[in-house]
DNA sequence: CATTAAAATTTACGCGCGTCAATTTTTTAT
DNA sequence: ATAAAAAATTGACGCGCGTAAATTTTAATG
């Protein structure tokens, strides 16, 4: 460090006996200069702690180095993790990415999309609301910026999507319930999102495959507390004895999750033991799922895959500026995951 | 909407029949601008859909409308929920917050504070690691700019802190469970913040004031994988027969989920019945106590009022710029609130 | 109607940086 | 060593807006 600040690149270049458009052909790659002016301007750099402004270089720039981030219900640790994950990534790329959560609401993923637009962004990862998802918006919004969809696909927009292939993954589960014990049944809430229907149609085509007759169990609920859904629901059908069979499959861990509470409410022992009364799993291998009572059988998605191939792909539709037409739908494989609940 | 799309400010200007300076003293403050001029602009704003360009203004203030939003560790839900709170009174009153995470991790927290200086917010609400923090990066920012800390208070530093008076709640839980049955031993984790230090001396003074020995028990972890690390000292003290009696307090409420899952694994029945074997409390009324087996009795955190008073005291620090020198601490009683579990 | 205060306009400069064209310097290849 | 290529420098303009001073217009008041 030393004693006067600097103002501007133009001090900078003074302090560093660079010239200032070559200071800022540095900031924009160091790459781009010669290996001995890189170090002059490294070495002005530790002692004067100067910061090219952001504002300036963004309003010169026709393209930020702005990645945006939207998920759409940040309250669930799932979204967080992935945030995370994918933050890093492009970070290690040299750029700076912002956080967004749509909390569910339709009018807030709008208004983020709308500011997303003006902070000119390099590109975009979006993980739409879904369903509540304003159709058109996105639509524009995809045509306007790069996007990357993920989790849940809304189908026709954007390049690229990258999620889970739950016609895998459901097969897997409800393989894996019925060759240890009774056929599962179902247990949704009106889908947010098209996860939600996916899945129940692929356990529906599960249960047939398998020769056993599908049965799914529909709760109510539009927002996103599924744990508080999961858990009236819950309530609701064990009161009513709506269970034809003693196996429970969610489609999601919250769900889950809520559904266990209710089951322990009323004194339904869940497991695999011979002296339980319920089996239960879930979807997703959601980060508490591992802390429920009983832990909670369920289907991990690759988290890790999922980000980091959500991430290649925007950066690679971000250097090939030009806008391929076909899109790229890429599905990764479920991993089941034997806990106690089921 | 209309055909040609505005390219500035000064096409604006002209389109709406308005001077530029006057266009720009209006989306500085749209009631610094006669009624009927507001009008016109608005008509104006109407039928082109212009937004200024939001590099080129913060480029020129001396101070943004950003408002930074720091929280330590995003996957917990807790501070999900805190945030989105901020960020609606933020938004309503007219500034732009950004969401950063620390993810538990001292450096990327100093990253954070770094990006957000070159950002020049009008001011920043921040939740900071606490004891892993670096208290000198901390201070240098919060003289640099206008800084509330929230939840976790870092003695001295700052101008104002928002937050639980442990020396509140935790005397109020031990009384409670203290009447109740057995007096609690307390369950905690190397502190990663002060509130964790805070809430064991609270113990310990409620315990001694109501004449029981006081019996804390620390399990190791330093990570903010609190769930883990209270899963895992679980089974370690249950295996081990470490609790001296049936009823275990918890330091937080995500540290006693990990704890009902290892009692859970253990075959102890948890809860307030005659044939439960062990009671367990927890702190903060994290947003999925109400979904554990059995549910958590717990202690409050007042969010809504910690969140609304940060902001509230954030914008009292903006809009009078002289940085008073008294340190003004905020503390809000925590609610009891008694479920299954104790 | 005249008086005055308030608001809008005109004109102009500056913010900090991207970027370009023309030139000079340095490096690499011959 | 010289020629050619690569990199750095110089000088200059523009981005879109904030903002200030001087002036003119509008609204409020008696």
């Amino acid at each position: 460090m030393s004693q006067s600040k600097i103002r501007n690149m133009e001090e900078f270049a003074g302090v560093s006996g660079i010239s200032r458009p070559t200071v800022s052909k540095y900031f924009n790659d160091p790459q781009s200069v010669r290996a001995s002016t890189r170090d002059r301007i490294e070495k002005a750099l530790a002692e004067h702690d100067y910061r090219p402004n952001i504002y300036a270089i963004n309003q010169n720039r026709k393209l930020t180095k702005n990645i945006g981030i939207v998920v759409p219900y940040l309250a669930d640790p799932f979204f967080a993790e992935i945030a995370r994950n994918i933050e890093r990534r492009c970070i290690a790329a040299g750029f700076r990415p912002t956080l967004f959560s749509a909390h569910g609401e339709r009018a807030l993923e709008n208004e983020i999309l709308d500011n997303l637009r003006a902070l000119k962004p390099a590109g975009v990862l979006l993980a739409p609301l879904g369903r509540t998802s304003d159709r058109a918006a996105v639509e524009a919004f995809c045509r306007d910026v790069p996007t990357v969809l993920f989790d849940s696909n809304v189908e026709g927009i954007g390049e690229a999507f990258v999620g889970s292939d739950n016609f895998q993954s459901i097969p897997l589960i409800v393989d894996y319930l019925c060759r240890t014990g009774e056929p599962p049944c179902f247990l949704e809430m009106p889908p947010v999102n098209p996860n939600a229907n996916k899945r129940r149609n692929a356990y529906v085509q599960a249960m047939e495959s398998l020769g056993h007759a599908p049965d799914v169990i529909r709760i109510d609920g539009d927002q996103w507390d599924f744990e508080a859904i999961g858990y009236a629901g819950g309530m609701r059908v064990i009161a009513e004895k709506r269970l034809s069979g003693n196996t429970v499959l969610c489609s999601n861990d919250r769900l889950a999750i809520g559904f266990l509470a209710a089951a322990y409410e009323k004194g339904l022992r869940v497991g695999i033991g011979a002296d339980c009364d319920l089996r239960v799993a879930g979807h997703d291998d959601h980060p508490f799922s591992r802390f429920t009572c009983p832990s909670l059988t369920t289907v991990a998605q690759d988290y890790d895959a999922i980000s980091d191939r959500s991430v290649e792909t925007l950066f690679r539709m971000i250097d090939s500026d030009t806008p391929s037409d076909l899109r790229t739908d890429t599905l990764f494989d479920g991993r089941l995951v034997m806990r106690s609940s089921a």
